[in-house]
DNA sequence: GACCCTCAGTTGGGAAATCGAACCGACGCG
DNA sequence: CGCGTCGGTTCGATTTCCCAACTGAGGGTC
């Protein structure tokens, strides 16, 4: 992780391992069910050199693992690790504000058991809906 | 929008509006009460020009509003649009992310009135906390 | 009015990332 | 042997990005 010129916090190291253009696409892939190197270069329709450095990248950071499932022909696929699998909630909000700002025809819907998905922030403390309003910042207690 | 190469999804163009390296940080940086121009660009680290070409961008994606607050000097302070406000769930998931996989000590907790903020997704139709394993795909229903 | 400062950009040129197309190597099929 | 597939890598051209310098409108001071 290089050093960062502006202000520091979560949200910029999030994007230094998939703020570019192809990774989170390719996690998407991925979740979908898409493990192999040309389903998802079909998928996400990232040039190959691209996708061949992202796929890399990825493992490194550990967002996915490379699997080696047959010798001969030398073939891996790709599956998401717990840090992968941690991304969909950030996959399935950035969805739904695509849907709403991004695309006239919602071309998907999420299906939550047998009814549709809502995707909706609570407070995991209180349980209660999370408005904007009610979210403050607080700085890093320095307790160490 | 231009024409993508790979599967259509809402994930893709909403990237196509914010995917870049500098609009979610941008976003940011106004939700943080940070609306003028030097104030992005310190909070941010980004290039100056970059900052400016994003900013008319976001501007003309509605994810941001331009407000002259002055005339002499002319003057002008950026703003979240409703859509811009609907990022900050985005933001929120990123964060929860970043804290957990891409830094060893989170530096920011957020404030849910007087206790810590740990965002959850639920499904606001039944409002059950959703797991990855129930939740499917739904080709878009073609009832016009 | 001369001088210097701030703010919000724009401009220019070089460095770096990106792209599409072609190529490569290991294998499978007939 | 010749052809096709899969998963990449390499190449050259294009595009984007970054940094530093400049602009331009105005303000503050003496």
């Amino acid at each position: 992780m290089s050093e960062l010129p502006g202000r520091f916090c979560s949200i910029a190291a999030a994007l230094e391992v998939v703020g570019d253009r192809w990774s989170l696409l390719a996690v998407r892939e991925v979740s979908l069910g898409h493990h192999r190197f040309g389903e998802i270069l079909e998928g996400t329709g990232a040039p190959r050199d691209r996708l061949s450095a992202r796929l890399k990248a990825l493992v490194e950071a550990e967002v996915l693992e490379r699997r080696q499932y047959s010798d001969a022909p030398p073939r891996s696929d790709y599956h998401l690790t717990p840090a992968g699998k941690d991304l969909l909630p950030v996959l399935r909000s950035l969805m739904a504000w695509g849907d709403r700002w991004a695309v006239e025809t919602p071309p998907v819907t999420l299906l939550h058991h047998d009814h549709e998905l809502r995707p909706t922030t609570v407070c995991g403390t209180c349980g209660e809906k999370v408005h904007g309003a009610d979210v403050h910042r607080r700085s890093n207690t320095p307790t160490t």
